[in-house]
DNA sequence: CCGATAATGATAAATCATTATCATTTATTC
DNA sequence: GAATAAATGATAATGATTTATCATTATCGG
Protein backbone atom coordinates (compact mmCIF):
# COMPACT_ATOMS: atom_id res chain seq x y z
CA UNK A 1 0.00 0.00 0.00
CA UNK A 2 1.32 3.68 -0.81
CA UNK A 3 0.70 6.98 -0.23
CA UNK A 4 -1.38 9.53 -2.12
CA UNK A 5 -1.01 11.99 -4.04
CA UNK A 6 2.92 11.81 -5.01
CA UNK A 7 3.71 13.07 -8.73
CA UNK A 8 5.63 10.49 -10.58
CA UNK A 9 8.18 11.63 -12.82
CA UNK A 10 7.02 10.85 -16.69
CA UNK A 11 8.43 11.87 -20.32
CA UNK A 12 5.50 13.93 -20.57
CA UNK A 13 5.84 16.13 -17.57
CA UNK A 14 10.00 16.24 -17.96
CA UNK A 15 9.73 17.13 -21.40
CA UNK A 16 7.33 20.20 -20.51
CA UNK A 17 10.04 21.38 -17.94
CA UNK A 18 12.61 20.76 -19.86
CA UNK A 19 10.97 23.01 -22.82
CA UNK A 20 9.61 26.01 -20.51
CA UNK A 21 13.32 26.46 -19.16
CA UNK A 22 15.10 26.65 -22.32
CA UNK A 23 12.95 28.72 -23.76
CA UNK A 24 13.71 31.48 -21.43
CA UNK A 25 10.51 33.61 -22.44
CA UNK A 26 6.61 32.83 -21.96
CA UNK A 27 4.84 29.88 -23.62
CA UNK A 28 1.75 29.83 -25.24
CA UNK A 29 0.30 26.31 -24.00
CA UNK A 30 -0.15 25.24 -27.85
CA UNK A 31 4.31 26.33 -27.75
CA UNK A 32 4.70 24.06 -25.33
CA UNK A 33 2.68 21.14 -26.62
CA UNK A 34 4.26 21.65 -30.14
CA UNK A 35 8.11 21.66 -28.42
CA UNK A 36 7.62 18.84 -26.41
CA UNK A 37 6.50 16.55 -28.91
CA UNK A 38 9.61 17.01 -30.26
CA UNK A 39 10.35 14.96 -27.25
CA UNK A 40 7.52 13.18 -26.96
CA UNK A 41 5.73 12.73 -30.06
CA UNK A 42 2.32 11.37 -28.50
CA UNK A 43 1.87 14.68 -26.24
CA UNK A 44 -1.60 15.17 -26.16
CA UNK A 45 -3.19 18.65 -25.45
CA UNK A 46 -5.04 17.77 -22.09
CA UNK A 47 -1.69 16.85 -20.78
CA UNK A 48 -0.10 19.85 -21.57
CA UNK A 49 -3.21 21.95 -19.73
CA UNK A 50 -3.08 19.22 -16.79
CA UNK A 51 0.72 19.49 -15.79
CA UNK A 52 0.41 23.94 -16.91
CA UNK A 53 -2.04 23.78 -14.35
CA UNK A 54 -0.37 21.33 -11.37
CA UNK A 55 2.91 23.19 -12.34
CA UNK A 56 1.21 26.23 -11.76
CA UNK A 57 -0.88 25.22 -8.23
CA UNK A 58 2.73 23.71 -7.11
CA UNK A 59 4.40 27.14 -7.69
CA UNK A 60 6.99 26.08 -10.57
CA UNK A 61 5.32 27.76 -13.27
CA UNK A 62 3.91 31.31 -13.60
CA UNK A 63 0.92 32.62 -15.70
CA UNK A 64 1.27 35.64 -18.02
CA UNK A 65 -1.18 37.14 -19.22
CA UNK A 66 -0.81 40.16 -21.95
CA UNK A 67 -4.01 41.87 -22.95
CA UNK A 68 -6.10 39.99 -24.98
CA UNK A 69 -3.83 37.14 -25.60
CA UNK A 70 -4.40 33.56 -23.83
CA UNK A 71 -2.14 32.86 -21.04
CA UNK A 72 1.93 32.30 -21.15
CA UNK A 73 3.77 30.30 -18.72
CA UNK A 74 7.24 30.61 -17.33
CA UNK A 75 9.35 29.60 -14.78
CA UNK A 76 8.30 31.20 -11.27
CA UNK A 77 12.12 31.75 -10.61
CA UNK A 78 12.54 34.62 -13.02
CA UNK A 79 11.07 37.60 -10.59
CA UNK A 80 9.33 40.59 -11.13
CA UNK A 81 9.55 41.73 -14.58
CA UNK A 82 7.83 42.52 -17.66
CA UNK A 83 7.17 41.58 -21.25
CA UNK A 84 8.31 42.69 -24.63
CA UNK A 85 5.80 41.47 -26.90
CA UNK A 86 7.07 41.85 -30.67
CA UNK A 87 4.50 43.00 -33.09
CA UNK A 88 6.00 40.49 -36.22
CA UNK A 89 6.75 37.71 -34.72
CA UNK A 90 4.18 37.78 -31.93
CA UNK A 91 7.35 35.97 -29.93
CA UNK A 92 7.46 37.76 -26.01
CA UNK A 93 10.59 38.94 -24.16
CA UNK A 94 11.02 39.37 -20.45
CA UNK A 95 12.36 42.29 -19.44
CA UNK A 96 14.15 42.46 -16.43
CA UNK A 97 13.46 46.49 -15.71
CA UNK A 98 10.95 48.44 -14.32
CA UNK A 99 9.96 51.96 -14.49
CA UNK A 100 10.28 54.12 -11.27
CA UNK A 101 8.00 56.88 -10.78
CA UNK A 102 4.69 54.72 -11.11
CA UNK A 103 3.38 56.21 -7.74
CA UNK A 104 4.49 59.50 -9.04
CA UNK A 105 1.77 58.80 -11.65
CA UNK A 106 -1.05 57.44 -9.44
CA UNK A 107 -3.58 59.91 -9.25
CA UNK A 108 -4.41 61.04 -5.28
CA UNK A 109 -6.59 58.94 -3.48
CA UNK A 110 -5.91 55.85 -5.17
CA UNK A 111 -4.20 53.37 -3.60
CA UNK A 112 -1.23 51.55 -5.66
CA UNK A 113 -0.64 47.80 -5.66
CA UNK A 114 1.58 46.43 -8.58
CA UNK A 115 1.47 46.77 -11.74
CA UNK A 116 1.53 45.34 -15.22
CA UNK A 117 3.46 46.86 -18.26
CA UNK A 118 3.87 45.53 -22.00
CA UNK A 119 6.02 47.12 -24.37
CA UNK A 120 5.44 46.15 -27.94
CA UNK A 121 7.80 46.97 -31.21
CA UNK A 122 10.02 44.53 -32.99
CA UNK A 123 12.49 42.54 -31.31
CA UNK A 124 15.91 42.04 -32.41
CA UNK A 125 15.46 39.01 -34.76
CA UNK A 126 12.38 41.26 -36.63
CA UNK A 127 14.79 44.33 -36.77
CA UNK A 128 17.22 42.22 -38.57
CA UNK A 129 14.99 40.42 -41.03
CA UNK A 130 13.54 44.12 -41.88
CA UNK A 131 17.18 45.24 -43.13
CA UNK A 132 17.85 42.63 -44.54
CA UNK A 133 14.40 42.46 -46.79
CA UNK A 134 13.96 45.86 -47.89
CA UNK A 135 18.42 46.74 -48.81
CA UNK A 136 18.42 48.59 -51.14
CA UNK A 137 14.61 50.39 -51.85
CA UNK A 138 15.42 53.87 -52.06
CA UNK A 139 18.31 52.92 -55.00
CA UNK A 140 16.37 52.33 -57.78
CA UNK B 1 -34.39 54.77 -54.81
CA UNK B 2 -31.59 55.64 -52.02
CA UNK B 3 -27.93 54.98 -51.42
CA UNK B 4 -26.64 52.15 -49.32
CA UNK B 5 -24.43 51.98 -46.28
CA UNK B 6 -26.07 55.32 -44.25
CA UNK B 7 -26.36 55.19 -40.68
CA UNK B 8 -29.53 56.20 -39.12
CA UNK B 9 -29.74 57.94 -35.85
CA UNK B 10 -31.77 55.39 -33.50
CA UNK B 11 -32.52 55.45 -29.80
CA UNK B 12 -30.41 52.71 -29.20
CA UNK B 13 -27.43 54.16 -30.86
CA UNK B 14 -27.88 57.06 -29.42
CA UNK B 15 -28.05 55.92 -25.70
CA UNK B 16 -25.03 53.85 -25.96
CA UNK B 17 -23.01 56.51 -27.27
CA UNK B 18 -24.25 58.77 -24.40
CA UNK B 19 -23.53 56.24 -21.83
CA UNK B 20 -19.81 55.93 -22.95
CA UNK B 21 -19.55 59.67 -22.89
CA UNK B 22 -21.44 60.12 -19.44
CA UNK B 23 -19.40 57.07 -17.80
CA UNK B 24 -15.77 58.59 -18.35
CA UNK B 25 -13.80 55.71 -17.42
CA UNK B 26 -14.33 52.27 -20.19
CA UNK B 27 -17.46 50.03 -19.68
CA UNK B 28 -17.99 46.48 -20.42
CA UNK B 29 -20.79 45.07 -23.09
CA UNK B 30 -22.92 44.35 -20.11
CA UNK B 31 -21.90 47.84 -18.77
CA UNK B 32 -23.00 50.14 -21.52
CA UNK B 33 -26.37 47.18 -21.80
CA UNK B 34 -27.19 48.20 -18.60
CA UNK B 35 -26.99 51.41 -18.29
CA UNK B 36 -28.49 52.26 -21.94
CA UNK B 37 -31.25 49.97 -20.58
CA UNK B 38 -31.78 52.85 -18.43
CA UNK B 39 -33.27 55.09 -21.11
CA UNK B 40 -34.54 52.43 -23.35
CA UNK B 41 -35.48 49.38 -21.67
CA UNK B 42 -35.74 46.89 -24.59
CA UNK B 43 -31.99 47.18 -25.46
CA UNK B 44 -30.63 43.72 -26.45
CA UNK B 45 -27.41 42.26 -26.35
CA UNK B 46 -26.97 41.89 -29.91
CA UNK B 47 -27.38 45.56 -30.68
CA UNK B 48 -25.06 46.59 -28.30
CA UNK B 49 -22.16 44.25 -29.69
CA UNK B 50 -23.40 45.59 -33.45
CA UNK B 51 -22.89 49.03 -32.17
CA UNK B 52 -20.07 48.16 -29.92
CA UNK B 53 -18.07 46.80 -32.96
CA UNK B 54 -19.61 49.76 -35.70
CA UNK B 55 -18.66 52.31 -33.53
CA UNK B 56 -15.15 51.06 -33.47
CA UNK B 57 -15.18 50.47 -36.99
CA UNK B 58 -15.36 54.46 -37.69
CA UNK B 59 -13.21 55.71 -35.02
CA UNK B 60 -15.51 56.90 -32.12
CA UNK B 61 -15.18 54.42 -29.99
CA UNK B 62 -11.34 52.41 -28.59
CA UNK B 63 -11.61 49.33 -27.49
CA UNK B 64 -9.53 48.76 -24.07
CA UNK B 65 -8.25 45.15 -23.32
CA UNK B 66 -6.91 44.52 -20.04
CA UNK B 67 -4.72 41.71 -19.27
CA UNK B 68 -7.01 38.60 -18.45
CA UNK B 69 -10.03 40.69 -19.40
CA UNK B 70 -13.23 41.40 -21.27
CA UNK B 71 -12.91 44.38 -23.41
CA UNK B 72 -14.08 47.83 -22.23
CA UNK B 73 -14.90 50.41 -24.96
CA UNK B 74 -14.60 53.87 -24.14
CA UNK B 75 -14.45 56.96 -26.26
CA UNK B 76 -11.78 57.35 -29.01
CA UNK B 77 -11.36 61.27 -28.44
CA UNK B 78 -9.86 60.66 -24.58
CA UNK B 79 -5.91 60.12 -26.50
CA UNK B 80 -3.37 58.44 -25.05
CA UNK B 81 -3.76 57.01 -21.51
CA UNK B 82 -3.30 54.40 -18.87
CA UNK B 83 -5.72 52.36 -16.97
CA UNK B 84 -5.99 52.26 -13.42
CA UNK B 85 -7.93 48.60 -12.45
CA UNK B 86 -9.41 48.87 -8.59
CA UNK B 87 -8.81 45.26 -6.76
CA UNK B 88 -12.17 45.93 -5.01
CA UNK B 89 -15.02 47.37 -6.88
CA UNK B 90 -13.01 45.81 -10.24
CA UNK B 91 -14.05 49.11 -12.19
CA UNK B 92 -10.87 50.57 -14.66
CA UNK B 93 -10.42 54.72 -14.32
CA UNK B 94 -8.36 56.87 -16.98
CA UNK B 95 -4.82 57.44 -15.75
CA UNK B 96 -3.57 60.57 -17.66
CA UNK B 97 -0.16 60.27 -17.38
CA UNK B 98 2.76 58.00 -18.46
CA UNK B 99 6.51 56.41 -17.16
CA UNK B 100 9.12 58.47 -19.03
CA UNK B 101 12.23 56.47 -19.52
CA UNK B 102 10.40 53.38 -21.12
CA UNK B 103 12.93 53.82 -24.34
CA UNK B 104 15.10 53.68 -20.92
CA UNK B 105 14.18 49.99 -19.75
CA UNK B 106 13.77 48.63 -23.74
CA UNK B 107 16.79 46.05 -24.24
CA UNK B 108 20.05 46.81 -27.01
CA UNK B 109 17.82 45.61 -30.09
CA UNK B 110 14.46 45.69 -29.13
CA UNK B 111 12.85 48.75 -31.08
CA UNK B 112 9.69 50.21 -28.87
CA UNK B 113 6.69 51.30 -30.68
CA UNK B 114 4.06 51.54 -28.32
CA UNK B 115 2.98 50.06 -24.70
CA UNK B 116 0.64 49.11 -21.99
CA UNK B 117 0.39 50.36 -18.74
CA UNK B 118 -1.84 49.00 -16.09
CA UNK B 119 -1.89 49.92 -12.57
CA UNK B 120 -3.58 48.39 -9.81
CA UNK B 121 -4.67 49.05 -6.37
CA UNK B 122 -7.65 50.61 -4.74
CA UNK B 123 -9.80 53.35 -5.75
CA UNK B 124 -10.65 56.42 -3.74
CA UNK B 125 -14.16 55.02 -2.75
CA UNK B 126 -12.81 52.04 -2.04
CA UNK B 127 -10.40 53.31 0.02
CA UNK B 128 -13.02 55.00 1.82
CA UNK B 129 -14.76 52.26 2.44
CA UNK B 130 -11.89 50.51 4.37
CA UNK B 131 -11.49 52.95 6.53
CA UNK B 132 -15.04 53.13 6.95
CA UNK B 133 -15.56 49.59 7.61
CA UNK B 134 -12.48 48.95 10.34
CA UNK B 135 -12.71 52.42 12.27
CA UNK B 136 -11.07 51.00 15.54
CA UNK B 137 -9.91 47.68 14.87
CA UNK B 138 -6.76 48.73 17.23
CA UNK B 139 -8.76 50.13 19.86
CA UNK B 140 -9.99 46.89 21.75
C1' DC C 1 -47.76 59.64 -45.28
C1' DC C 2 -45.11 55.91 -48.17
C1' DG C 3 -41.77 53.01 -49.44
C1' DA C 4 -37.20 51.27 -49.15
C1' DT C 5 -34.16 49.47 -46.23
C1' DA C 6 -31.39 49.91 -42.10
C1' DA C 7 -31.83 48.56 -37.38
C1' DT C 8 -33.62 45.91 -33.77
C1' DG C 9 -34.58 41.94 -30.59
C1' DA C 10 -35.05 37.15 -29.48
C1' DT C 11 -32.64 33.37 -29.83
C1' DA C 12 -29.97 29.88 -32.15
C1' DA C 13 -25.40 29.06 -33.43
C1' DA C 14 -20.51 29.65 -33.65
C1' DT C 15 -16.14 30.06 -31.46
C1' DC C 16 -12.46 28.54 -28.92
C1' DA C 17 -9.70 27.77 -25.04
C1' DT C 18 -9.97 24.85 -21.31
C1' DT C 19 -11.78 20.87 -18.54
C1' DA C 20 -13.90 16.37 -17.68
C1' DT C 21 -14.43 11.57 -18.87
C1' DC C 22 -12.77 7.08 -19.21
C1' DA C 23 -10.36 3.24 -21.07
C1' DT C 24 -5.56 2.30 -21.44
C1' DT C 25 -0.76 2.81 -20.33
C1' DT C 26 3.00 3.65 -17.28
C1' DA C 27 5.75 4.53 -13.11
C1' DT C 28 6.79 3.08 -8.69
C1' DT C 29 6.87 0.06 -4.62
C1' DC C 30 7.44 -4.34 -2.80
C1' DG D 1 7.74 -9.28 -12.03
C1' DA D 2 3.14 -8.06 -10.09
C1' DA D 3 0.05 -4.99 -8.06
C1' DT D 4 -1.61 -0.42 -7.59
C1' DA D 5 -2.76 3.90 -8.52
C1' DA D 6 -1.24 7.97 -10.99
C1' DA D 7 -0.74 9.66 -15.66
C1' DT D 8 -1.85 9.73 -20.30
C1' DG D 9 -4.42 10.41 -24.76
C1' DA D 10 -8.51 10.77 -27.51
C1' DT D 11 -12.41 13.05 -27.49
C1' DA D 12 -16.72 14.81 -25.66
C1' DA D 13 -18.32 18.43 -22.90
C1' DT D 14 -18.10 23.02 -20.86
C1' DG D 15 -18.50 27.82 -20.29
C1' DA D 16 -18.85 32.21 -21.71
C1' DT D 17 -18.61 35.72 -25.00
C1' DT D 18 -19.61 37.07 -29.43
C1' DT D 19 -21.91 36.53 -33.96
C1' DA D 20 -25.52 35.05 -37.31
C1' DT D 21 -30.30 34.49 -38.46
C1' DC D 22 -34.62 36.28 -39.51
C1' DA D 23 -39.08 38.13 -38.73
C1' DT D 24 -40.50 42.59 -37.20
C1' DT D 25 -40.02 47.54 -36.35
C1' DA D 26 -38.48 52.13 -37.09
C1' DT D 27 -36.01 55.75 -39.62
C1' DC D 28 -35.89 59.11 -43.15
C1' DG D 29 -35.89 61.00 -47.83
C1' DG D 30 -39.29 62.29 -50.89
Amino acid sequence: MKLSSEERSTRQRNAMQDVVVAANRPLLAHEVLALAQLNVPGLGIATVYRNLKAMVDNGTLLQVVLPGQNPRYEMASHGHHHHFHCSNCELVFDIHACPKNLAGITPPGFTLEHHDLTLYGKCPSCNTLDVAAAPENTKK
